[in-house]
DNA sequence: CTAAACAATTGACTTCATCAACTATTGAGG
DNA sequence: CCTCAATAGTTGATGAAGTCAATTGTTTAG
């Protein structure tokens, strides 16, 4: 009673095509990607909600969190982090601010381009940044439960769909 | 420190971390939900970051368009739509109070208990909606491409995992 | 050498979020 | 009936996160 009921019934049929399946009527086998992609998101969503009450288990704001994480490959500029989270890079700025009075990061000026200023996780940082990785990794219940067949089969076709192109 | 997930190490060695140990090796079985999880985290991710830009087509803020879709069932007291967003009551008054100016909901006082006030779409929020539901049902490009036996694999996995126990 | 392009910041402003305090209503018991 | 605790919603103060427009330095291209 969600949302493929009523008026997205008559929806433009992607490139799947309407071709003859034995049981054609009664599973909408017409929109396979957006069936799938439309759990998939259910799912998703119910897990977002406690993601703030996640952070905060680390002091983290929710964006901080996700610096946190992303900031673990290395050395990052200020703007390409901006461009990481989708947000102007003014946002950065304030951002990065108090990340860095919470002695999490560290602005350090780049050598080649004096205009970029790099951001580096502190030792502080690192040690906050493995703890909060340990606790993302743990899967919430509806995951949890799956059967390991199903986990298997979960787990190759996300390898798949994140496959660099 | 030595961490019992050699999952995350599969996952971070991109980068040059300091703690990176010589021990990575990927497929340890017992961390089959983990990995699983941790994918599929990451395409979560992946996706969210344009969650606001997907909201903002229209018009709507992120949270305003999180509750246009649960809006949808029915009429919502404003604590239990609070309890849902997981947030401050207080908060909720300023969501709808702008999203009311907009015309999109409207508070209806409840006849049984006069102290609530049940939120109900209006019409225009109504036709907002389904426009929304199709927008959000519009499977990302990295779900799009996968094959029909991996689509089919997921739905039934996401449906087994999303079934009320 | 000027002029355009770029990185980061600042300032004004909005939205989302919290907490504490307040109003109004409901629903107990005494 | 009357008081008292609990509940639903609002208000006010405050802070984080987001936007845009304008500014300051620093490359880089003509």
């Amino acid at each position: 009673m969600s949302d493929m009921s009523g008026s997205s019934e008559n929806l433009e049929r992607r490139g799947k095509s309407p071709h003859s399946g034995p049981e054609a009527r009664g599973d909408e086998p017409g929109d396979l990607p957006k069936q799938a992609w439309t759990l998939l998101f259910e799912l998703m969503h119910a897990h977002m909600r406690n993601f703030p009450a996640l952070a905060a288990e680390f002091e983290l704001s929710p964006v901080q969190a996700h610096v946190v994480r992303q900031l673990g490959e290395g050395p990052l500029a200020m703007s390409t982090l901006a461009n990481y989270l989708s947000c102007d890079a003014s946002n950065v700025t304030g951002l990065v601010d108090r990340m860095e009075a919470r002695g999490l990061v560290e602005r350090r000026s780049s050598e080649q381009d004096r205009r970029v200023k790099m951001l580096v996780l502190t030792e502080q940082g690192v040690a906050l940044r493995e703890r909060l990785l340990e606790r993302l990794a743990e899967p919430p219940e509806l995951i949890a439960s799956l059967s390991d067949d199903d986990l298997r089969a979960l787990r190759d076709i996300m390898r798949r769909a994140l496959r660099p192109q």
